[in-house]
DNA sequence: GGAATCCCGAGTGATCCGCTGGGAATTCGT
DNA sequence: ACGAATTCCCAGCGGATCACTCGGGATTCC
């Protein structure tokens, strides 16, 4: 049970552009070297989340991406559900009404995933990427060695 | 990002060996004819309960599977872990040590996979088959229409 | 015009999932 | 002793998805 590395590449890319905020657009080039991810494929999560619109984009020399809102508003939650879809533990408990099981009203596993799935977007819906910046900032304050995004 | 339906036959199945503890050894087919399993399938899963020592099974004629412990000592996390491995949104975050990647230590979206694994785990952990069965005789009693594990 | 970008779609090898099949070993009832 | 009921084990398989790569087109700045 993992997230796949799309989710891992787009949050860490969010991250880059979050702390890159109001600096203008970033190219891609920029975020891939410094997050050791392919280029190519790093452009085709950057479609999907602008598509969700959560990056905006600008095309032509000196062009590239940047946070569409403010960095204190977009979650890691959104950024999972643009490149993974609707966070659900099984199909059954999604939040789109598609049953996929027609037992849901008594089935007592389902209570279970019900409850983990809350969980898992409590997390994940409170975590802003401000609140990120600011746990990179700290770190580099604290003269952490070094600092992984720069 | 789902559990496989493992997890979920897993579940489902142990939930009925947990409201038939102590009646003796419950055969496959009587488990997949009530969750509606195909019984060769959840062989395979029983045998990965089995090593992982949650069901115990008795070969031959009157033979079957029965909970290895009591109920209420047999949590949900025990029966993902045993069919899907260690619960970890990201390789980076599972619980024995293999890294996988060399910036563990100031990776700041890290912190991130690590409360939300914690907070999975919290919830799969502190579930026991005995609170689900407790669910169970609960729905059936209200006269909830009608149950689905007999 | 030319370089730097984003944009798009197609292809690919590997891996896993969900499931099926066949058959051996074990145990119980008669 | 026999046969039915069961668990056990291994092997295969079609489809899906993942993590990429490749090639080329469109756009914008200098």
């Amino acid at each position: 049970m993992h997230f796949s590395s799309r989710t891992e590449y787009g949050v860490k890319a969010m991250l880059d552009l979050a702390l890159h905020y109001g600096e203008g657009p970033v190219p891609l080039r920029a975020i891939a070297g410094r997050q050791s991810v392919s280029e190519h494929y790093l452009e085709q999560l950057m479609g999907a989340l602008r598509k969700a619109g959560l990056v905006a984009s600008a095309r032509g020399a000196q062009g590239g991406y940047e946070l569409a809102r403010e960095p204190g508003s977009i979650t890691v939650g959104d950024v999972v559900r643009a490149l993974e879809g609707p966070i659900a533990p099984l199909p059954c408990v999604e939040e789109d009404g598609r049953a996929h099981c027609d037992e849901i009203a008594r089935c007592v596993a389902r209570t279970v995933w019900v409850r983990l799935r809350s969980s898992m977007e409590e997390v994940l819906d409170s975590t802003t990427f401000a609140d990120l910046c600011q746990k990179a900032l700290q770190q580099r304050n604290t003269g952490d060695s070094f600092m992984y995004y720069i």
